[in-house]
DNA sequence: CTTGACCTTCCAGTAACTGGAAGCCCTATG
DNA sequence: CATAGGGCTTCCAGTTACTGGAAGGTCAAG
């Protein structure tokens, strides 16, 4: 299979292909033209690929995640600590987030958003104490 | 006032202070001995840099923010439009991650994390669609 | 006079791609 | 058979917002 089919049918973008077979996360083959020449094995890590980028992982993660994903003695414990580091962290991205959004939607609520120079955003910038 | 002086008051280290003149964000004056001397403009600039970028403001949007606010002619509905398109970006981001988050503390309930190799997390990996 | 804390510049690296240029390869059509 | 198109190749550079580190000048204290 060529990139552009894999591309297809991996949904990601030929670009981020090559780029995963340069950080050595896939090995495809080469035709004699020169061509990358996919086996079922390579469309499915970048499948696998795609689906741990699409929940976030982070590429390192997904080295690490594949390793095991291929190693058929690991140990589950070893997938779920990944999985588990991973939720905390979006778990508590999810908070800051949070709170940025009711500053925010909070000083948009308060904004009259006319032609006046008034704007208690700007005064918030000025005055909110840093945390 | 020197570099140091300014990192402690603004709460943002010298290294991004320098890159923020670098790009344009403060120009602060120089003393004879090449030391950056930064005046009270400099130091609420930077203060309301530290601020909008804590609130998640992207550079530019800080760069537009800024020259509304030293603008006295402004109109908030200016400033508004920012902060809403910038809060619109943030609730859309916590809608992705909670959905992340959804998925993947589902796929940590389920795995048992002991020494066997049967993984619940790897085995979604593989099947789970692409959106 | 030396030590240590500041300060300076410049170069390089981070994460994960993405865009673009220059050029080969393959197939189909006039 | 020439050529036009689309797909493929490599390589270089840019993105965001810094951060780390090296090499070296400045300043106040002891």
């Amino acid at each position: 299979m060529n990139i552009g089919d894999v591309s297809k049918r991996a949904s990601l973008p030929p670009k981020t292909i090559r780029y995963y077979e340069d950080i050595g996360l896939v090995t495809p083959e080469r035709a004699t033209n020169g061509y990358r020449s996919f086996r079922k094995s390579d469309m499915h890590k970048l499948a696998f690929l795609g689906r741990s980028r699409a929940l976030g992982f982070t590429i390192e993660d997904c080295r690490n995640l594949l390793a095991l994903w291929v190693d058929q003695d690991r140990a589950s414990a070893d997938v779920r600590a990944i999985a588990k580091e991973h939720l905390a962290q979006i778990e508590s991205k999810i908070l800051d987030l949070q709170e940025i959004r009711d500053t925010l939607s909070h000083l948009v609520r308060e904004c009259s958003g006319d032609e006046r120079p008034d704007c208690p955003i700007l005064k918030s910038l000025e005055k909110f104490p840093m945390k």
